[in-house]
DNA sequence: ACCAAATAGTACGACATCGAACCAAAGTCA
DNA sequence: TGACTTTGGTTCGATGTCGTACTATTTGGT
C-alpha cells in the first residue's frame, strides 16, 4: 500500500468511526440532545466558564456560524448563559447554567450505561496507543487549515 | 484517566479528525464535490459495479435515505448510472459512468496534489498501527447499531 | 393460492453544518 | 483624530444527514 492509500484508508476509517460513534452519542443522548452540544457542554466543563464562542468554536473544529447556532440552542434550553464580554465589546462571554451542570451529568450518566455494553469490548490499551497519533493527526490538520485560511 | 474518560476523550479525537479531514477534503474536491460523494465513487470503484443502494449505505455507515440522496445528486451529475436490479423488483443497481470513472481520477489527483505539503507530516508507521485499532472499534460499533436497529 | 411479515427504496420534515456576505467594535497607522 | 484593516458574531441560503412514514415487491407460512 503506498502512502497516499494509507492516508485515504487511514481516513476513511475514521470518518466511518466518527460517524458511527456519533450517531451512538445521538441515539444515546437524552432529550433529543446532538453529540456536538454535548461536546460543547463538556468543553464548558473542562475549560472553564467565560470562554468566548470562538475559542470554542476552534476547539471543537466547527466554524463560528456552526457555533452561534449551537449556543443559541443550548441556551434556549437554557443550559448555557451568553453575556456581553466586558473586556470586548464585539465579543461574547459563555457561561453553563446550573441546569447545564446537571443536564451534562444525566447525560454522561446515560451514554456511559448505554456504552457499558460495548465499553468492554474495547481494548482499552489500544485506544490509549493510538490517541497520541490521533492528537498529532489533528495538529497537522489544523495548523495545515489555519495557514490555508490565514495566509496562502 | 477512568476507562469512560479514555473512551470519551477517544471519541472525541476521532470525531475532531474526522471533521478536520472532512473538511479537507470538501476544501479541495473539484466543482464542489462532497467528501461523501467521492467516498461512494471510491467505494463503487474498489467493490465493483453493480453494487444496490442499500449495500453501498451499508459500506459508507449511513442511512438508506442518505444514500438515495447522495445517488440522486451524482446521477444529476452523471458521475453513476443507476438501473433496475433484475433480480429483484424492489432494488437497483449502481454503475459508475466511463465520466464517474474519469472524474474520481481527476479528483484524487487534486486531494492528492493538495495533500502533498502535510502527507509528508504523517507519521506513516504511527498511522498503519492504529488501522487495526480503528478496524476493530469500527466493527464493535457496527455490531452494536445492527443489534439495536435489528432486535431488541 | 393467499395473506402477513420483511425488505428496498423514496418522500418528507427537521436539523446541523458550511461558506459568503454582513455588521459592529477594536486596532493601526499616518 | 480619522480612515483602513482586522476581528468576533450573526444572518442567510444551500446542502448533507437523519428518523419516520409510506409504497412496492418479495418471502414465508398455512
Amino acid at each position: 500500500m503506498d502512502d497516499d492509500t494509507l492516508i485515504f484508508t487511514f481516513f476513511n476509517e475514521i470518518g466511518i468511526v466518527s460517524q458511527l460513534s456519533q450517531a451512538f452519542l445521538n441515539r444515546h443522548l437524552p432529550d433529543g440532545l446532538h453529540s456536538s452540544h454535548f461536546a460543547t457542554l463538556n468543553h464548558l466543563y473542562r475549560v472553564g466558564n467565560g470562554t468566548t464562542p470562538l475559542a470554542i468554536a476552534n476547539a471543537m473544529q466547527v466554524t463560528k456560524a456552526t457555533m452561534t447556532h449551537t449556543l443559541a440552542v443550548l441556551e434556549k434550553r437554557e443550559l448555557v448563559e451568553i453575556r456581553a464580554n466586558p473586556s470586548d465589546g464585539r465579543s461574547k462571554t459563555v457561561f453553563l447554567t446550573p441546569a447545564g451542570r446537571a443536564f451534562r451529568l444525566a447525560a454522561i450518566g446515560d451514554v456511559t450505561a448505554a456504552m457499558a455494553t460495548v465499553a468492554s469490548l474495547f481494548d482499552r490499551a489500544a485506544l490509549e496507543a493510538s490517541l497520541p497519533t490521533l492528537q498529532r493527526v489533528r495538529k497537522i490538520l489544523d495548523a495545515e487549515r489555519a495557514h490555508r485560511s490565514g495566509g496562502d
